[in-house]
DNA sequence: GCGACAG
DNA sequence: ATCTTGTCGC
């Protein structure tokens, strides 16, 4: 990976926390809250070179899979520790203007891989995304960035709390026996309660929920053109 | 000083 | 995330 400057490093850093003071993360039972007739959107990239292949996968808040949709974008940025927002969230938006502007579709939640507040300035990828979209958003990420303390028990539905400056700012999810815990923290307009709920609710058998597996088998798809004839393609949007 | 570090 | 072969197991 290139090395990043400095400057470049520092001036990210303060947009982090100037944006993070917008964020409000509301407490249980406040902020977003599912509905059965909600329309979720899933979201994942595969990156081949400076093009980010995305995967959008529409369903409800129980998981069920809806309709497909796919595109490439060019991303610019390179990737960097902590400052993983300013990579993927620019790509993000585009695929989400596309999504709401030209197909008149509006997600009541967005999911997305990597971390909302669970993060060292408390300003990971889903918060970036959910400013942006002013649309509640959540990160569910398949490694921890910040460090956390106790154990998580073996059995599913378990989870352990994620702590930054002694304050819950995310969690650790077993969502099934046996398997590696993944992490889950509200990004935009939702509490850290119903992220979890949300989460466990998720219909799947692995690991990873399957409409989070899907979106990550499209946008695969999508990098390597090998599409399903029920995806919709937009090809190349800029 | 060195390594680790969401995707 | 990506570069990459075979291999073990259901």
């Amino acid at each position: 990976m290139t090395n990043l400057s400095p400057e470049l490093l520092a001036y990210w850093e303060a947009e982090q926390n100037r944006l993070a003071s917008k964020i409000l993360i509301p407490s249980a039972g406040m902020g977003y809250l599912p509905d059965v007739e909600d329309i979720i959107l899933v979201l994942d990239i595969q990156y081949q070179g400076n093009v980010a292949a995305i995967g959008g996968v529409l369903g409800n808040p129980q998981g069920e899979i809806e309709q497909v949709f796919t595109a490439q974008v060019s991303a610019d940025v390179p990737y960097a520790p902590g400052y993983f927002c300013f990579r993927e969230g620019p790509p993000l938006l585009k695929f989400w203007q596309n999504l709401t502007k030209a197909q008149h579709l509006q997600p009541n939640l967005i999911i997305l891989d990597g971390h909302g507040i669970a993060h060292p300035r408390k300003f990971g990828v889903a918060c970036w995304l959910g400013l942006h979209t002013q649309t509640p958003c959540l990160g569910c990420a398949k490694e921890s960035l910040l460090p956390f303390e106790g154990e998580l028990p073996d059995n599913q539905g378990s989870s352990l709390a994620i702590k930054l400056h002694n304050e819950v700012v995310g969690w650790a999810l077993r969502t099934q026996s046996g398997v590696k815990p993944i992490f889950a923290s509200p990004g935009y307009a939702l509490s850290l309660e119903t992220a979890k709920q949300l989460i466990f609710n998720l219909k799947g058998e692995y690991r990873l929920p399957d409409i989070l597996r899907l979106a990550d088998q499209v946008a695969r798809a999508q990098a390597k053109n090998e599409l399903k004839n029920d995806w919709i393609d937009w090809g190349y949007i800029s």
